[in-house]
DNA sequence: CCGTGGTTGTTGAACTGTCAACCAAACTGT
DNA sequence: ACAGTTTGGTTGACAGTTCAACAACCACGG
């Protein structure tokens, strides 16, 4: 689709300017994204989802978190959190608990192996981050890019779930 | 994984502002991408790879392009792309046709009813990129991401493949 | 109480993407 | 001419995701 070639409906087009920049946009998120998916699945055998799930356990005091809040938190269904879950139990990453307050939720508790797990996989994903994200740009770049995607995510989600 | 926990490692950590944008990063891309694949689903029947597949059809004067072409503007790997067009052809949006150059290749062919699919599908996919990301943001902050990402695509490509 | 509606989490089927193996055609060097 | 390598593309098995249906539980108003 070319950008001038206006239809007679009532849209707003992008302009050759804007579609440019956004298809680098969606190109080098793509690419970025793979790549570091392709590194830390190389690199330690974790996906990135399973990473983040540990990254999110590890941050609460107890290493627990309801199906979904981390569900909320990594922005995923809960039938796919679910299925995650389910996989990394079987792998001695994370296990499931029923919850005291509310029959029924469950708890999702991280173990002794799925901390030494993240520990091990951290630095490796952090620099691969480091590699092709952060050094890559000056900083200035680097927090505008956190800015004005925080602005998108806010708009998106109606201002609600500030923690991720 | 806290940001004040350093191991014994020579890693160098992502600063607490590092990792504060580096998630809204990644949570609002993820967001943002997740909503315009929902929303061109909905209202058009196509995923957004298959929307994608499309345009870059619908860019060339002949709407044909070799599969290897196809795949590398899109950063796909040759199978996902295989099956893709498979799938894509089976509801008659392309075809393909044996290379006359070279006999290895397949030519993949927008049909007119891809075209028409297209044509009907650009419209509100334009507008849900402008509802989500560039109405949201100020043309500087919109232009900065662009710059940003074009910056880490081409550190990752080898500032090879400058079309997408 | 009871019932209605909303929330929490799981399940299984269908779909999509990944990976490794593979074939066929094209280069490459001798 | 011809073995060896590279490139282009497909295939099938497997892994991960989506979607709709479901069961269990809470909360609130008659």
């Amino acid at each position: 689709m070319t950008t001038d070639t206006p239809t007679a409906q009532t849209v707003e087009w992008l302009t050759a300017e804007q579609q440019t920049q956004w298809r680098s946009f969606r190109g080098g998120a793509a690419r970025l994204f793979a790549a570091l998916e392709h590194e830390l699945e190389q690199q330690t055998g974790l996906s990135t989802h399973e990473y983040e799930v540990l990254v999110r356990l590890s941050e609460t005091p107890d290493r627990t978190l309801r199906m979904a809040q981390l569900a909320d938190n990594l922005a995923h269904s809960r039938s796919r959190l679910t299925h995650t879950i389910r996989r990394m139990e079987e792998q001695g990453l994370v296990s499931r608990l029923p919850c005291v307050e509310d029959a029924r939720g469950v708890n999702c508790t991280m173990t002794e192996k799925g901390w030494q797990v993240l520990v091990a996989a951290a630095p490796s994903h952090v620099q691969s981050v480091r590699d092709h994200l952060v050094d890559v740009l000056t900083p200035e770049q680097f927090a505008a890019l956190g800015d004005a995607m925080e602005t998108v995510r806010v708009h998106l989600t109606g201002g609600a779930c500030h923690v991720e």
